[in-house]
DNA sequence: GAGCACTGC
């Protein structure tokens, strides 16, 4: 411990942090940041008058520090030292130092703006600019205004961008702490390969042949191009002479993985055994492998990005930034000197890659967010100049007031509902916290907290798509309960109900392919977000429970309902010629039902007429994802919000527009606005539909 | 008839 960089700095930091009320500190990996940040700030005495609370990004990184500082100070975890993450608060009236998640901060200081049990406050991990760390980092900004004499906040940022935090907080000074990395040696191709699959398997042979031992972690962008490589891998390290090389083992490390699997690379490999590590981004920050001594950077990554004239998602392959290829080539250096291989030229690096990554907050749809903020009620804050580090853009931010308006949750001048407020207070999106409001007024709350339970586990519930998991699937498939023919919320809300059924049997989730860890998760949240309606109602609810398990037709319509009011901001019309929908609220956008759905056409191979989706994603093209048949009776009064719909108001303006913000609002919801089809594409869909009709009628 | 990077309340 007293070799951490850290700690000769103890004094400096001291120090500054008298004079100034806000730091950044830049700590390199390895400096001790995380774990040694608190401690000194409490041997100083600065947990005399309050607590020191650090946020971590991700929920394990808070328990594994929070674990480690109360080792070093010798105390039991949860009473000096704790940490509070979703689910699990091990912290007690004698806590001094907390570690939390920047999520649960964010909930603390719904019920207490002025954070007021804190006296210092590190935002650990800043510069991974998560929607919740950015948006901390705002209100960071207004607090130590409010509470100068007596809040300190620290914010920990990466070498690239610790200056902008500064210039954030009126130029607060900067410190930087070295880190306890081993040299890693940079190594550039000469020009970007055609394929960076090749080079990668190119590269990682070349290592294995010519370069002493050590493990190899190789960054790619998504399961399909790991698989490849992996397999790839095998092949080329089985045909090399046998004695020549050392043995080899290939991993293949992503987010749908299953955890047993991930293990795997966590168990310390045999003696005389080179590892290659085929990784997503999972290995640049949430994941930690010994042994690393070689990375592969392909300098891509797999990006996740939002629309907010469309409200449709897309995942792209994009170039990584300065700040991710550092972290990248640092993961080489943990436990000797290492090389990293980056698959681009040295001027691609610096004269094409960004400094930072392009923030969350930029990339995604800020209806919660915004909900949230105006939730705070604060009355010196305004959405639309609200002081971010980086400002999303403004038609992203009058996108998320419009879907809040939407759902009711602000009103037509922009300025939060009783039912808005509600909504912010559950840890849930807006349109299934909208949802779970309707349907206690519609009899069908039980139903709706099972449905935003499973909705918000739904990833982690389906096993990693693989050749022999997915045959499985396909032969299972009858197994699991239909929805009835309205969709895949009324799919989701049966496979729980018959779950609860074989009272919450383990074999039952394996046999049909679903993970237990996930269905266990959605009894968690299914029951604290039970807790926290409780709170809300006060006892005016209604979550009937001797009820559960025996579905009728009219609960089914009730939840549809309460489905659609949620959702008005996700609203779908069947073309009138084929099965395509066009979305409704946005600029129309021409989509299909994902081929996963369990919605599929009735016997005229007809879909609904109205759905609601849970999200809409353009991947090999635009699909809807998770839908539920609507009445068309349900959707009229949302078409005529729609139409009335006044963006200038909503903003906070007089109402009185200028012609060309009416422009945006005038193209949602007509009728023949879409014209995306030509009519080819039109003719070929007709025929597709008959070649189909066809087929079923031979069956 | 296709496939989703990663987090979190």
């Amino acid at each position: 411990m007293a070799e951490l960089p850290i700690l000769q700095f103890e004094e400096k930091i001291i120090e500054t942090v008298e004079r100034n009320s806000v730091v950044v500190i830049i700590g390199e990996t390895g400096s001790g940041k995380s774990t040694q940040l608190s401690q000194i700030l409490h041997r100083r005495g600065y947990t005399n008058s309050g607590v020191v609370g650090v946020t971590q990004p991700r929920r394990v990184a808070a328990v594994s520090v929070a674990r480690r500082v109360s080792q070093e100070l010798n105390v039991r975890l949860g009473e000096e030292v704790g940490y509070a993450i979703r689910f699990e608060d091990r912290t007690s009236e004698r806590t001094r130092i907390k570690y939390l998640t920047d999520g649960v901060l964010l909930r603390e200081s719904l019920s207490n703006p002025e954070l007021d049990q804190y006296s210092v406050i590190i935002l650990d991990e800043a510069h991974e600019r998560s929607l919740n760390t950015d948006i901390l980092l705002g209100l960071m900004k207004r607090l130590v205004k409010r509470r100068a004499s007596n809040l300190k906040v620290l914010i920990t940022s990466a070498t690239l961008d610790g200056d902008k935090v500064s210039q954030f907080f009126s130029n607060c000074p900067v410190l930087n702490v070295p880190g306890k990395l081993y040299p890693v040696e940079i190594l550039y191709s000469n020009e970007r390969p055609k394929s960076y699959l090749e080079s990668s398997l190119k590269t990682a042979l070349d290592i294995h042949i010519k370069e002493p031992k050590g493990d190899v972690l190789i960054f790619m962008t998504g399961q399909d191009d790991i698989e490849k490589l992996v397999s790839k891998l095998e092949d080329r390290v089985r045909s090399l002479e046998e004695g020549s090389v050392l043995d080899a083992i290939i991993l293949p490390l992503h987010g749908s993985l299953q955890p047993e699997m991930q293990v795997r690379v966590f168990s310390p490999p045999p003696p005389n055994c080179r590892r290659f590590i085929v990784a997503t981004n999972i290995a640049e920050t949430s994941l930690t492998v010994d042994g690393v001594v070689y990375v592969i950077d392909s300098g891509y990554v797999k990006q996740r990005q939002y629309n907010p004239s469309t409200g449709m998602y897309s995942l792209e392959v994009v170039q990584i930034s300065k700040v991710q290829a550092n972290q990248r080539a640092g993961r080489a250096g943990r436990t000797r000197p290492g090389k990293c291989y980056r698959l681009y030229p040295s001027v691609a690096y610096h004269e094409e890659l960004l400094d930072a990554t392009i923030p969350e907050i930029q990339r995604s749809s800020l209806a919660g967010s915004v909900l949230y903020l105006k939730s705070l009620d604060l009355p010196d804050i305004d959405i639309l100049t609200f002081d971010f580090l980086d400002s999303p853009s403004s038609e992203s931010l009058q996108d998320a007031l419009k879907q809040l308006y939407l759902i009711d949750a602000i009103d037509e001048n922009g300025l939060i509902t009783r039912v808005g407020k509600t909504m912010a207070e559950l840890p849930l999106e807006p349109s299934l916290s909208r949802t779970l409001m309707e349907a206690n007024e519609c009899g069908c709350l039980s139903q709706a907290l099972t449905v935003a339970a499973m909705l918000s586990a739904e990833t982690t519930l389906l096993p990693g798509r693989s050749k022999s998991t997915e045959k499985k699937r396909k032969h299972d498939h009858l197994d699991l309960p239909d929805g009835s023919g309205w969709g895949d919320h009324i799919q989701l809300l049966q496979i729980y109900e018959c779950w609860h059924q074989t009272h919450y049997d383990i074999d039952w989730c394996k046999d049909r392919g679903l993970q237990v860890r996930g269905m266990t998760f959605v009894k968690d949240v299914r029951k604290q977000l039970c807790q926290i309606m409780q709170k809300i109602a006060k006892g005016s609810l209604d979550v009937q429970t001797s009820r559960r398990g025996k579905q009728t037709q009219q609960d089914y319509n009730n939840l549809r309902k309460a489905l659609c009011v949620g959702y008005a901001n996700q609203l779908a019309e069947r073309m009138v010629f084929h099965n395509g929908y066009r979305t409704l609220g946005f600029k129309p956008q021409v989509v299909q039902v994902h081929p996963s759905s369990v919605l599929k056409p009735d016997d005229e191979g007809k879909f609904p007429n109205y759905v609601v989706y849970q999200e809409l994603i353009a991947t090999s093209r635009p699909y809807l994802r998770t839908v539920c048949a609507v009445n068309v009776a349900w959707v009229t009064p949302i078409l005529n919000k729609v139409n009335k719909l006044n963006i200038n108001k909503l903003s906070g303006g007089s109402g009185h527009i200028e012609e060309h913000a009416e422009g945006n609002i005038s193209d949602l919801p007509k009728k023949d606005a879409v014209t995306a089809v030509p009519d080819d594409q039109e003719s070929k869909i007709q025929a597709a539909r008959e070649r189909f009709l066809a087929r079923k009628g031979k069956k």
